[in-house]
DNA sequence: CTTGCCTCTGACATCCATGTGAGCTTTTAG
DNA sequence: CTAAAAGCTCACATGGATGTCAGAGGCAAG
């Protein structure tokens, strides 16, 4: 498929497939004339670069990382499993620190709305 | 306190503390000569700050968010507790969406050192 | 063949929190 | 009193993913 068809299958600009093969995370065959042509397995990759962006990696991170998905068990995917496991662990962190921010917030909602209560309250009584 | 000190207590920058305060964030009482002070309170309130933008928020968001905190129950901290309800929805949906890139990257990790163990008992074999 | 849509490269624009530096004033320590 | 450290304002820089525009070429349908 053209690089039109996987942006619109996968959600992602035209602009952001160029750049990630710019980056190194996505490959293309050229047709003669030079235009990009996918596989269907592309949708898949392109799915999981946009996961590993929404996780709060950079580019050159997942760059560092995508060898282990390609390349499972090779020798040169030692660096990126380890640097996998690393960016996992931070990954795991951060999910921790926000499930605390969400409680925060709940508990904010809910003195808010026990305030709220409380006023009704003594409004009515 | 001055400055400095609550960005040494917070571990925000001196200077994103002054922006939060242009962006209307943080209150400071001036000293006749122009200098800033803040009560203690302020470290949590930064805290917090920083948490929400860890969380996603933009600058205008935790602005709009904020009011809920300050005044519970107040009648204009109604948009702020509503916005604050969708903003605690969207970040569940972010957990939940890391979540799940946090089991891929476990599941890929899994594959990866099984292979490597499979590749190792063919050579012993 | 022509019209319209897609693609190409290259470059500049944008957003936004933060860094950084200049030039100047205030505060604190010796 | 003096020098170092800290604060102030203003303004420009940065990084990184993405938007956008220009100019040119590719390709399918009428």
């Amino acid at each position: 498929m053209r690089i039109g068809e996987l942006a619109s299958r996968t959600g992602v600009s035209v602009r952001s497939l160029r750049y990630y093969e710019e980056q190194g995370l996505l490959a293309s065959t050229r047709s003669a004339s030079g235009q990009r042509h996918y596989t269907d397995d592309e949708v898949e990759r392109v799915t999981f670069i946009q996961r590993l962006y929404a996780a709060g990696l950079s580019s050159r991170t997942i760059a560092e990382v995508l060898p282990c998905v390609d390349a499972p068990g090779e020798d040169n995917s030692d660096a990126a499993l380890e640097r996998m496991a690393r960016e996992r662990d931070r990954l795991s962190a951060h999910i921790a620190d926000l499930v605390r921010t969400r409680d925060a917030l709940d508990e904010l909602m809910a003195a808010n709305r026990a305030y709220r209560a409380e006023l009704r309250a003594s409004l009515a009584g």
